[in-house]
DNA sequence: TAGGATTATGTCATAAAGTGTCATAAAGTG
DNA sequence: CACTTTATGACACTTTATGACATAATCCTA
């Protein structure tokens, strides 16, 4: 298995719920169901459960008592939420959907050990098509 | 063996998948029937497994929480996909099928560990027969 | 705290996309 | 030229994506 790879273009439910492709559901779903839903950069990124906890131990060298650390820390605590995958969908919370401006239409972007959610149309205007270079 | 060699021209069934000639067959299923397909520029290359998976490794010093690191790790995953030989024939899908023109014929390139599929028309124009030099 | 409103969840029906298999045609081989 | 292998199209069947709806949980206010 090689991660979430690709790019697709999902659905939200009149909910908020994502319909996650079936190459991603079993990665997702076989690890735990549980998962970490965090605002980054004008989009969302997911995280596994697994990866989350991989994550924060990497930040665990920092120091909660030196200022800027903390600010780091807060960046990455205060913008997540954890979530689960239900009946192969994920309820997005409202006030994440709205940080990032998903409406109806999601892309939805494998990053290999995690996965983002965008606007189709920042999607687009952040990645217009250029050749790939290793 | 040599690895994918030479060009072929072959065709694309009623639901987009690729009939891979049988030269190809050997070297693709022997390491595993998991490839992944990436568009690249203006035109698909599929990598066996353990190919990918060497490339893969050529970015393992970028950090996923440095935001330019990130653009490119970005545009690495975003454009491949997971795919599997079976029946003999690999379903490219429709998203990259678009987005390098593929229709009822491809062209199908060797080039040794990995190998190309191009639209028939964009590959004459982009490779007029000239003598090789090396 | 009861009741109404809002938000969440499970399930199903339908349409679309993906998959396996086979028959035939074409190409390659001795 | 007979025989084997390969390529292709066709079709039936399976899986997946999506919207809709019914039910369940939660929140909030009177």
């Amino acid at each position: 298995m090689n991660g979430f790879l690709g790019t697709y273009t999902v659905s939200l439910d009149d909910k908020g719920r994502l319909n996650v492709p079936a190459k991603f559901k079993g990665p997702l779903e076989q690890d735990s169901p549980q998962l970490v839903i965090c605002v980054t950069d004008g989009f969302l990124t997911v995280f596994p459960q697994r990866e989350w906890a991989a994550n924060e131990e990497k930040l665990s060298h920092l120091n909660a008592f030196d200022t800027e650390d903390r600010t780091r820390l807060r960046k990455f605590y205060a913008r997540a939420t954890e979530c689960e995958i239900k009946s192969g969908k994920i309820l997005i919370p409202a006030t994440q959907r709205e940080a990032v401006g998903l409406k109806k239409e999601v892309k939805i972007v494998g990053m290999s050990k995690t996965f983002e959610l965008w606007d189709p149309g920042r999607w687009e205007k952040e990645h217009p098509s250029e050749p790939m270079v290793l």
